[in-house]
Order: C-alpha cells, then structure tokens, then sequence
DNA sequence: ATTACTGCAAATACTTTGCAATTGT
DNA sequence: ACAATTGCAAAGTATTTGCAGTAAT
C-alpha cells in the first residue's frame, strides 16, 4: 500500500485508480497549480475516454477531505498538493501561479477571535519577477 | 457636482445614470458585498428593463479604475466599495460576507519583495460568530 | 451485499461579447 | 461631432447534476 493510498484510505475514501491518478499527477510536480483540464488531459493520456466531470468529482472530494487545496482564479479552479496555508501569486504577463510562503507569525494573526475558519485563500495578482525584468529589458 | 460623479469623473469614465445608481447603491451600505444579481435587482426598482449585461459592464469598469473592489466567491463575482486591503470572511453557515480588518503590518509583510502586486484577494472561509453561537445553542 | 464511484449526457449558472442605438462630453 | 456606453440577444465557459452501470469494501 502506498502513501497516496493510504491518505485516501485515511482519508475514508475509496481507493480507485482515477483517484490514485489524479494525487500522483497533482503531488508529482511540487508546487505545481492545476486546472480542471490541465488534470483532465493528463489523464487522458491513459485513460482517453475520461470525462472532465469525473475530474471535477474527484477534486472535490479530495478537497474535501483535505487531501489537495482548491481555490478560484479568474473564473475557474485551481488545485494544489500544497495544504499548507500560503498565498497564490498569479501573475497576469505569463499565467503562472506560484506559491507564496508566509510566516507562521502572520497566519496566526489572518485569523480573526471568535471565528471558525476552515479555509484560507490568499491570492495576489500582479507581474511576476521574470516577466517584470522582461518588460523592463524591452523598454530599454 | 456631488462625490459619486466627481469620482467617476476624476477616473476618466463617463458620467451615466446607471454608474451612478450602481456607485450609490454599492457605496450606500457601509461594508456591503454584492453580487451582480443583487445589483440587478436594485436597479430594475427604478429601470425595470436593465439586462444584467450593463451591471457586468459597469462594475467591470469601475473596478477598473479602482472605484470598487471586485472578488471572486463559490463561482461567483463579489462587489464590494471597501477598496481597503482587507479579508473577506465567507460563512458557510449563514453564506454572509463581512469584511475583517488587517493591521497595515500585516498588510505590508503579505506583499513580496521584487513582486508588482496589484491586486489582493484574502477571503476566509468558516462559521460566523452568529451562526457558531446558534449552534453552539442548538445541540445543548 | 452494500455503498460509493465512474462515465456519460444534459443541464445549469455565471459572465462575456458583438453590434446597433443612444447618450455624455 | 466623437467616442463611450447602454441595451439586447446570443454565445461562451466552467462546473454541476442525475442516473445507469461498475467497482471497491
């Protein structure tokens, strides 16, 4: 049994093979940002006939078990291996989303007294450093 | 000239009854979030045949040059006129938004050094104060 | 054996777009 | 007069849903 199965096992999730696909493909790339379509096609690779709506569903009962993180940008959904809390930086030159460590300290004060918080989503839009010195290089 | 019109006109857009009783309504409720849906609603009051499509219009463009706040929550565009870097609390309880004040420290350390940041989206998810106690109230 | 999940098709929900008519400057 | 905006209809995109068949426990 390997340690994807188990998280799903743990998590009281069936263990079928679309699943076991969809955590392999979205924990494989570190730090990596998915669409729906993004997983969609890379299942297709092994499995053609899939449909996008078995994506969906497996997303969302990762998601809600906790097993992958699931925010909205620009319309759509994105999904994460990364559970930690962090911020989302999207950048709108190239389309990339990339992860944003913040410090304990400050996850500590994002959450209000009194409140039950069950989901942080933290997303800055703007120019990233690539794009930024590409820009500043085409002025020139 | 009042403030509303002059706040449209100092950001270079036109001067339209329809962006004003949008600008009205939005800035009208202190802290208030809005869907286009609830817009709509307001201003068919007085213009029963607005399409949806002009309440789209506007806020895009008035989010464009900053006169509002515009976030995306379950599928769905947000409007707001608190343009403060702030957190937006989503109860899944009561489905309220209220806005949650962060200090300007905080503020300033969730931006990136090396980062153009133009736009910040925090939204928390959970059980309000108001629905925890009712809770809380009902299992005892 | 039972319950959950997948696959498929269709529906839904929200937002955007194209264009002619109208309005603001 | 000119450019921007509205109103309308239609299209587009992303996601959800219902249900029959299948697979996991």
């Amino acid at each position: 049994m390997t340690d994807l199965s188990e998280k799903l096992k743990n998590s009281g999730l069936k263990i079928t093979p679309q699943r076991m696909e969809v955590m392999r493909y979205i924990s494989g790339t570190l730090n990596g940002h998915f669409t729906a379509e993004d997983i969609h096609e890379e299942l297709k690779k092994t499995e053609p006939t899939i449909p996008i709506s078995t994506i969906y569903n497996i997303t969302r009962a990762l998601s809600e078990v906790g097993l992958l993180k699931a925010f909205e940008i620009n319309g759509r959904m994105v999904f994460e291996s990364n559970i930690e809390t962090h911020a989302n930086f999207y950048c709108t030159s190239c389309n990339e989303i990339s992860d944003i460590a913040i410090s304990s300290a400050i996850k500590e004060s994002l959450i209000p007294h009194n409140f039950v918080v069950t989901d942080i989503s933290l997303i800055l839009k703007g120019v990233c450093n690539k794009c930024n010195v590409k820009e500043i290089a085409a002025e020139a």
